[in-house]
DNA sequence: CTAAATGCAAATTGTTTGCAGAAAC
DNA sequence: GTTTCTGCAAACAATTTGCATTTAG
């Protein structure tokens, strides 16, 4: 987290751009997220603390922080991008239909035959997605009775 | 194809829905098409054969098509959704980040180990989502050339 | 005939951009 | 002092929806 913001630092300043106050509260808040988060949801996060801080602005860090290699953006299943930590050790996610709910796990077994198969087609990888989707343990029996409500995803 | 068409028919008959001109047109365009196509595109092609048809009606058919479980959706890279048969053989998708082509590859050992994660954490698979990008073997040449291109994504 | 489908235009959602004023360097 | 930011409003793209008219069963 201190070593992010650092990171962060360094890239602005490197860049020639400017460490604005938005953009600090902004990276403080996203480094301080341990899971995905929404453009949206950082937004009512930053904003609750500053008042003078945009939607727009943080659209616009985000877009920084990736090209700092800091952060990834993801598309899981409808609407809105999440984003997450890159400098999280890299995993894959899991995520249930029902109650959105997004399990990480990693498996090196996965990620060679990966390698495998670009291999064979002359391919470069360079990166990858994995989602699995199904029902959490939980919401499989709550599934059970109502039917029909499943893939309704509740990550907003 | 046929196959496809005729289980469309029986899924409209069955759900009480009417069999019309346009979705004729666009069932027929859809199953025609052997690989991912875009509402947007699928709507450029039964609009060039019959003008009366609107890119509305391409939507709704679409979503008919999914309901009906012969279609899928798919959210690769950015922007806009690409619809495939539901009835192909299921496989996953090689993203060439730089011209945009997909391939298709199937892996059952991956499989096999995406069923042992989810087994593991006590989660019932409904779906799954495995994508590699990555330069295909031609524009790997191409890329090394023009760097910073890279990740346009042309699907559009 | 009656219920469902179409097509248009307008609404929606998530995200990006143009621009005038504000703030870093 | 410039150059880069910010925030607003407006633009955008993909998709969806309301509604009056048409069409299939």
């Amino acid at each position: 987290m201190q070593d992010e913001r650092r990171k962060f630092h360094q890239y602005l300043a490197r860049s020639g751009l400017k460490a604005t106050r938005q953009r600090e509260l902004i990276a403080r808040a996203f480094f301080g997220t341990p899971t995905h988060i929404s453009a949206e949801a950082l937004y009512r996060r930053v904003n609750g603390r500053d008042r003078r801080i945009g939607l727009v602005t943080v659209y616009r860090t985000l877009k920084l922080l990736k090209d700092a290699g800091l952060a990834h953006e993801r598309q899981f299943g409808e609407g809105r991008a999440l984003f997450e930590h890159a400098t999280k050790r890299h995993h894959d996610h899991m995520i249930c239909t029902y109650c959105g709910r997004i399990t990480e796990f990693e498996n090196c077994e996965i990620e060679e035959l990966q390698e495998q198969v670009a291999r064979r087609f002359g391919f470069t990888l360079q990166d990858h997605k994995l989602e699995l989707y199904g029902l959490c343990q939980e919401c499989r029996k709550t599934a059970a009775r109502e039917p029909g409500k499943v893939r309704a995803i509740g990550i907003r």
